[in-house]
DNA sequence: GACTGATGCGGGTTAGAG
DNA sequence: CTCTAACCCGCATCAGTC
């Protein structure tokens, strides 16, 4: 009987071992846990103080992905990859879309398309647009960081989000070709077409 | 093929801490 | 002065669209 409690003890301490190298990294460490027995799936919205192992199979991890808006950010090292968030678009009405939900727009990473879009009006009300930047790591924004070692994937993030959650890139890609339809088929537009078929 | 935007790289600056 | 972190800028590449 007592084999059995020292074998469960041992499961524990291995169990114990093996959550320290999952989790007593820092992504400045000269040497990363070399023993992950488990990857993590991928997380599509990091919050908080939070590390991950992906496999260097994922797709997601390779790509750096994130449903956050994220930005490249050098930081002078070749081998961490870093990246900060760029926060929310809202509309400066504070609008509600007509099942109640409010405006929360994906800002551009590109800064030229970021400016560009800030121009723009919200898809709702036609109000002004704002960008609500992420200060959520001691009033900077959060930040992301990567590091391929090996067959993982060593992935950290820094500080928690202080704004809403944006749209994801399919989100905001799937609403730029609904708003090029509705365009495409809007009075003006048609009016347009039929006096360029006229000509 | 031109254009736009996402992504990554790296040179450089600036500010704060030690 | 050095180190670190944040940020700006330009350049390159790639994918999708027109």
């Amino acid at each position: 009987m007592l084999k059995g409690a020292d074998a469960s003890v041992m499961e524990q301490e291995d169990f114990a071992s093996q959550h320290r190298e999952m989790t007593s990294w820092d992504i400045n460490d000269i040497k990363l846990p070399q023993h992950v027995s488990q990857t993590d799936w991928f997380q599509e919205w990091p919050d908080s103080y939070v590390k991950h192992i992906y496999s260097s199979e994922d797709k997601n991890a390779q790509r750096h992905h994130s449903s956050w808006a994220m930005r490249n950010t050098n930081n002078h090292n070749s081998r961490i990859l870093k990246k900060s968030c760029l926060g929310v678009v809202v509309c400066g009405n504070d609008c509600s879309t007509l099942d109640g939900r409010k405006i929360y727009l994906r800002p551009a990473i590109c800064d030229k398309a970021r400016q560009k879009q800030q121009r723009k009006c919200c898809p709702n009300c036609n109000g002004p647009l704002r960008l609500l930047s992420c200060r959520g790591h001691g009033g900077y924004p959060v930040t992301n960081f990567w590091r391929h070692e090996g067959q993982f994937i060593f992935f950290q993030s820094k500080g928690a989000h202080d704004h809403p959650r944006p749209e994801t890139k399919l989100e905001a890609e799937a609403r730029r070709s609904i708003q090029k339809a509705k365009t495409a088929f809007s009075p003006t537009s048609l009016r347009l077409k039929r006096i360029q078929e006229i000509e």
